[in-house]
RNA sequence: GACCCCGUCGUCUAGCUAGGCCAAGGACGCGACCCUUUCAAGGUCGAGAUCGCGGGUUCGAAUCCCGCCGGGGUCACCA
């Protein structure tokens, strides 16, 4: 083998991290760190209005979330296109000197015309070529391509894709403002860069075979090419905003562990075996684009939040509170100590796929209930309700042990004593201490809730019970 | 329209390179039951794909060949 494995993404920043993106960092990402070589991240920023700094840091920011760290690349200088002016302009120059590019002074509107032709007689536009061996010394810089044969483009992922020459043509490189197109800056920039291989979406295959003759005007080598499929929407056409939460970020802000995104984004057009849920070593170690599907996949939310529940159920209550404590705080609420929040989120995370439903889930921890579910207030909450709780509420003052096998105890003492299920008690309790009829199991969740604030919503309860009757 | 890619349960996929181990396996979702102080979680079971369609080749095809259909992508002096 010869150099180590170079691999990059290279973002537009024109808007967030889309999954699809986000999918493709990965990959290259997976494979540069399976190969131990370098994964560099590279910003287009050719385009003129579109491209902003705050788009830029968005998307930096979701791959530091998603934890998909480069070797190279921003902020250090000469990653961004806007910086490499020069280089594209001494390979421009290169070309032509030899005689691989031309400049052309068609105009848009005689192109425009010959293009309209072409769709009429059923055929793939192809520039006439008519500027060819005028030796014009200013204009659009055209890259000369051969009339006859094909370009292959050897695909890790598809196998060997054949594109008739008469189907291309000479492409502009450089427009007649002197900046150069997108299809150029890649290939100078990934043989600069010494990219060996260009792993990208699918949307790019059909402009392979231009980028491939421009790799041999330039005399460098073609790097190995993988073409990975579209993220689809349900419909099976291209992802995109009009189907629903598309970036990144959106998924982070919905509570979704960046670890369980990963996951996820990998499985998604990739497999090993029967295997769903992998480490990120598993994922380095596993990881091959052989492995890589050729078809395109439609977008499953619903299995992103099964691996997202997966994931939290995984976590100890003290790694929980580390992901969770920015959520509690964006619902307003205050979050207690560590050493208590910690047991409080372990009896949550079986009940919640995402972090924003598990603080949802767990709102009566860090504040009483504002109401009572109506439906159960008027079952639960009435005069026979206001003699169970007053039972219940004397027997559990008389407890000096608050922990949740003393607090089932008392419970059990309570049911036999007024001759009922537990499930009633329960139930009576549950809407008395979370305002609702589903949570942990109730013995611990008083027990964590602590003697005086249990006891002061039972009071409540009961309270509002007696005003009903 | 031309060119290119894709086509296995609703969804993600295994299997396809070396045809028989596949009357097609796993996972999500869905249904039932069990467990149970609620909701979950967990356990068990189940429904669900004639492998896009049609021809071939072969004793035998999801796997090989041909044709078709369907979906998607690309066709800019956009990226």
């Amino acid at each position: 083998m010869g150099g180590a494995v170079r691999v990059r993404f290279a973002p537009s920043p024109t808007g967030h991290l889309h999954v699809g993106g986000a999918r493709t960092a990965l990959f290259n990402w997976l494979y540069a760190r399976h190969h131990r070589g370098a994964f560099v991240l590279r910003v287009e920023d050719t385009d003129r209005a579109r491209s902003t700094d705050e788009d830029l840091a968005a998307i930096l920011e979701a791959l530091e979330w998603l934890g998909l760290d480069w070797d190279e690349g921003p902020p250090t200088p000469g990653y961004r296109q806007s910086e490499r002016l020069a280089i594209y302009r001494e390979h421009a120059e290169r070309l032509r000197a030899a005689g691989r590019a031309y400049y052309c002074d068609c105009p848009p509107e005689l192109l425009e015309r010959e293009r309209q032709a072409a769709q009429k007689r059923k055929e793939t536009f192809r520039y006439s070529g008519r500027c060819r061996d005028r030796g014009l010394e200013r204009g659009a810089l055209r890259l000369r391509i051969p009339d006859t044969g094909a370009t292959v483009v050897n695909d890790l992922i598809h196998g060997p894709v054949t594109f008739d020459h008469g189907q291309l043509d000479d492409w502009i490189l450089v427009r007649t403002d002197g900046t150069p197109t997108y299809n150029f800056c890649v290939v100078v920039d990934d043989v600069t860069m010494r990219i060996t291989h260009v792993i990208r979406g699918n949307d790019h295959l059909s402009n392979t075979p231009k980028q491939i003759l421009c790799y041999e005007a330039l005399g460098y080598p073609v790097p190995e090419m993988a073409h990975v499929s579209m993220i689809l929407g349900p419909d099976r056409s291209r992802l995109s905003k009009r189907h629903g939460a598309t970036s990144v970020q959106a998924f982070r802000d919905a509570g979704i562990p960046a670890d369980a995104m990963v996951n996820y984004l990998a499985r998604l057009g990739w497999s090993h075996g029967d295997q769903e849920i992998f480490t990120r070593e598993e994922l380095i170690e596993f990881f091959d684009i052989k492995d890589v599907a050729a078809s395109g996949a439609i977008f499953d939310e619903t299995k992103l939040e099964w691996l997202s529940h997966e994931y939290l159920k995984r976590q100890d209550g003290a790694a929980l509170a580390t992901l969770a404590l920015p959520f509690i705080r964006a619902a307003g609420l205050e979050p207690p100590e560590p050493a208590r929040l910690a047991p409080m989120l372990d009896t949550l995370k079986e009940r919640a796929k995402t972090l924003v439903e598990l603080v949802a889930a767990g709102r009566f921890y860090f504040e009483p209930p504002a109401a009572y579910e109506p439906q159960a207030a008027a079952t639960y909450l009435t005069v026979e309700g206001a003699r169970r709780l007053e039972a219940l509420i004397t027997r559990l003052e008389a407890e000096p042990d608050w922990s949740a096998a003393a607090l089932e105890r008392v419970y059990r003492a309570t049911v036999e004593a007024l001759s009922l299920k537990l499930v009633d008690l329960a139930q009576l309790s549950r809407l008395a201490v979370t305002g609702g009829m589903a949570s942990p199991p109730l013995f611990e969740m008083l027990a964590l809730l602590g003697r005086d604030e249990v006891l002061r919503r039972l009071r409540r309860a009961r309270g509002v019970a007696e005003g009903r009757g």
